[in-house]
Parts: structure tokens; sequence; C-alpha cells
DNA sequence: ATTATAAGTAACTAACTGGTTACTTTCTGG
DNA sequence: CCAGAAAGTAACCAGTTAGTTACTTATAAT
């Protein structure tokens, strides 16, 4: 999101714009770290070089600030979604680059986990004053409505799928996975973060997606 | 959990373990609605109707006091799924069953899920520290464990499902349901908490589970 | 250069927070 | 009935915390 200071000035000693994106990102790691609650609003702007004034400057007060960086958290992970060209894929393919992409994800931006827990936490009240990301959704129920028609078509998936019920599922069983990795990891004493755990689910979550998509 | 003071005195007067049962509750309230962060001692204490003193002298400090609620929340989901009886069920119906018992759990006992989270962000070091939950989970894999291989010799699941991936597959589609409702009610539209989809999402993920234990 | 405006700093504050101390009241066993 | 232990109370404390104030420095248009 516009890290860069190209348009603007090229001086070399003050980056107006830089200085508000170091602080949103220091924001969006001591926020995922520590939870809104947890969060020290004197430690964000030191890990983001800057003066608390400023992080007061840009972003109003600390709620407004989580709210900037929830925005920011969705933006990726929609600007994400949207290089996936599943069109391109039998619908089967595109269910499972799918699955594989929202399970890769949590493992590539560890820090969307915990934002969206604390926002729950907070029952929402954040995003509920949020015009930004309203309907950012969209695309994806799209493109996974637009892959269950083609697969019903072919007679590959079971007719009687929901989109938003799928959307969900696919979330899930990925999401839940990293969300609790620590007691899931702490009660059956086993790393479920190494490399080999890692890839045994993986494999597991797009079986079990593609597993009830099958036709009875 | 032993909410009469049964065995002991009948003075009606002091009653220590109501006491510490009234302060264990309310720390289990404030905990779940605000996070281990978010939880104020104070508070705590004035919801038990105790001094904050009473906190100290029976639970020790802050964390003792959330590892304290934590085992309280653990026991009492094993002795839940300690009542049912599935060896009396087909596999299927067994499944189904636990299923469904599941996603029941999380209405039935909302707090769960934000003390798992808050247990999670803070990567489960209170968990680590317990002796009581270790192997807590040992009874419900194997009665997974036990439906799977029933439900392979009669030929009705597929032979090459994990117990261990079935249950964090099980808890997964129903708790992401409940620990996002309020982000993904926003973001839908739509109010996830109406008895009209409590009862559609219900009925999905019983079908996940069951479509994917479908054999090829 | 001048000046209005935005960027940046350091010190402060009022409210809070987990935990403690010094003390009083109630209970129980001999 | 009395002494010691446990239960309970209120006031306090030292360290934090979000947010502010008063001030200095750099930028860009005139």
């Amino acid at each position: 999101m516009a890290s860069v200071n190209a348009s603007s000035k090229s001086t070399g000693k003050r980056d107006p714009e830089a200085a508000k994106q170091r602080i949103l990102l220091a924001a969006l790691a001591e926020f995922s770290q520590k939870g809104l609650g947890g969060a020290r609003v004197d430690l964000i702007a030191e890990r983001a070089g800057a003066n608390k004034r400023m992080l007061y400057h840009y972003f109003g007060n600390k709620d407004d600030l989580f709210l900037a960086v929830l925005e920011y958290a969705y933006s990726e992970i929609r600007s994400a979604e949207l290089e996936l060209e599943l069109d391109d894929l039998s619908p089967e393919e595109g269910m499972r680059r799918l699955v594989a992409f929202t399970f890769d994800y949590f493992i590539r931006a560890p820090y969307f986990i915990n934002l969206l827990n604390s926002e729950n936490l907070h029952r929402a009240r954040h995003l509920k004053r949020s015009k930004a990301i309203l309907d950012l959704h969209g695309p994806v129920i799209g493109m996974i409505r637009d892959l269950l028609r083609r697969g019903v078509a072919e007679g590959v998936f079971r007719a009687d799928a929901d989109p938003i019920q799928v959307f969900i599922t696919n979330a899930s069983v990925a999401y839940f996975y990293f969300s609790n990795i620590h007691t899931l990891s702490t009660i059956f004493d086993r790393d479920l973060q190494s490399e080999h755990e890692l890839e045994t689910r993986r494999a597991h979550v797009i079986d079990v997606v593609m597993g009830y998509l099958r036709p009875a």
C-alpha cells in the first residue's frame, strides 16, 4: 500500500508519508503481538522510530490507529486474492488452489489472525464504523460461486453447497489451526509449526473441502 | 462445578469455598469478555462481591487466576464430552452426534472461545505450566479413533482419515464461525447469531465432516 | 528572504493498575 | 471461653498509560 515516496519530495530529510507508513507497520506488529488491549502506544512510536505526538497527529487515537491497521490488513489479503486466476483452471483445480492459498496466506501474514481475534473480542466495533471494508469480500464470494456453478455443471461438485458457507469453512479449517496453534501444540505435545505438520495439515484441509464437495 | 457448599459448614455467614468459587466465575466472565490484558483485577473482585485481597489470597496473582479459569473451562468441556455415549451408535450416527455436540458446546459455553484466544495470544504460556491439562484430550481422540475404525471396517468411512486431523477439523468448522462471528456478520451484513443462521451452519458443518469421511 | 503551515520533540498529567500492608472480624479446636 | 488461625477490609503505593501542551525545526509558496 504505497510504501514508496515516489510522487512527492525527494529531500531526504523529512518524509511524512514514510513516517506515517512506519507508524502503521509498527502498530500492525504491536497490535498483532499483544492485542488491542495489550498494545502500548509508546512502544508503537518507539518501534516506528517516531514520536508519539506524530502517531496522534496522523491517526487520531489508539482506536483509530487500530482501525487503520485493520483496513490495511484487509486490503492486503484482498489484493492477494485478486491475483488468483481461477477462471483458467478446472473447478476442482481452482478450488484446490483457493484452499491452498488460504492456508498459505496465514503463514505469509501471521499478523492477520491476531488482528481479527482482537477485533472480534471487541465485537467488531471498529469494523462497523469502517466505510472502506464493507463489501470487500464480494469478489471472493463471487469467485467461489463461480467455481461451484462450473463444478455442478460438470457434475464434479455437489449441487447443494452455499458459497458463503464454503467460504467460511475454507477459512475455518486453516484459521483455527493457526489461531490455536500454541494450545493445540501443547495439548497434543507436538510442534504444529514444524514443516512436516504444516504439510500434513495443508494436504488435509484440501482433502476436507474437496471431499465435502464430491457429489453424492 | 460444585457451586453448593454441601459438605462443609452450614453457618450461613462466612463461606470460603463459595467466595473462592464466586471469584473464579467472576474471573471467567471478565477474562472472556475483555481478554487477559483487558481484564481488570479490581473489577473481578467487584463482580465477585469480594475484596481484592481475597482474590490474591486464593489465587496468587492475575496470571495464576487466569490459569485456574483455563483449567476450569477445560475440565467443563471434558466432562461434557464424557457424557456422549457414542459406542451405542453407528459410526455415522456417532460422528454426526460428535460434530453437533461440538457446535452446540460453543453456544452453551460462549466464554470458552475467548479464553482460548487469549491463551493463544500469549503463546500458551499458562497452559504450558499446567500439570492438570496435559493429556486431557486423550479421551476425545480415543473416541474419534474408535469411530473411524468402526466406520472403516463397515466400509462407510474413508480409510486415510487421521484422528487428530479430524479432531482439529471438527473443532475448526464450529470454532471459527463463533470466534469470528462479529467480523463475519459485519462483512456479510447478516446476523450470524440468528436462529436461522445457526441452524444453517449447524447442518453445514455436519455435512462437511460427513462428506469428507465418505469413502471414495 | 518571509511567512504560514506542517513535521517533529520532550516533558507533563490525570487516571489507572496489579499488588501490598496494616488492621479488624469471624471461626474453630482444646 | 479463649487463643490462634483463617477470612475479610480499606487505604495505599509505585509504576504505567493514553493523551496533551508548549515549543522548535523544516518545507513550500509567495
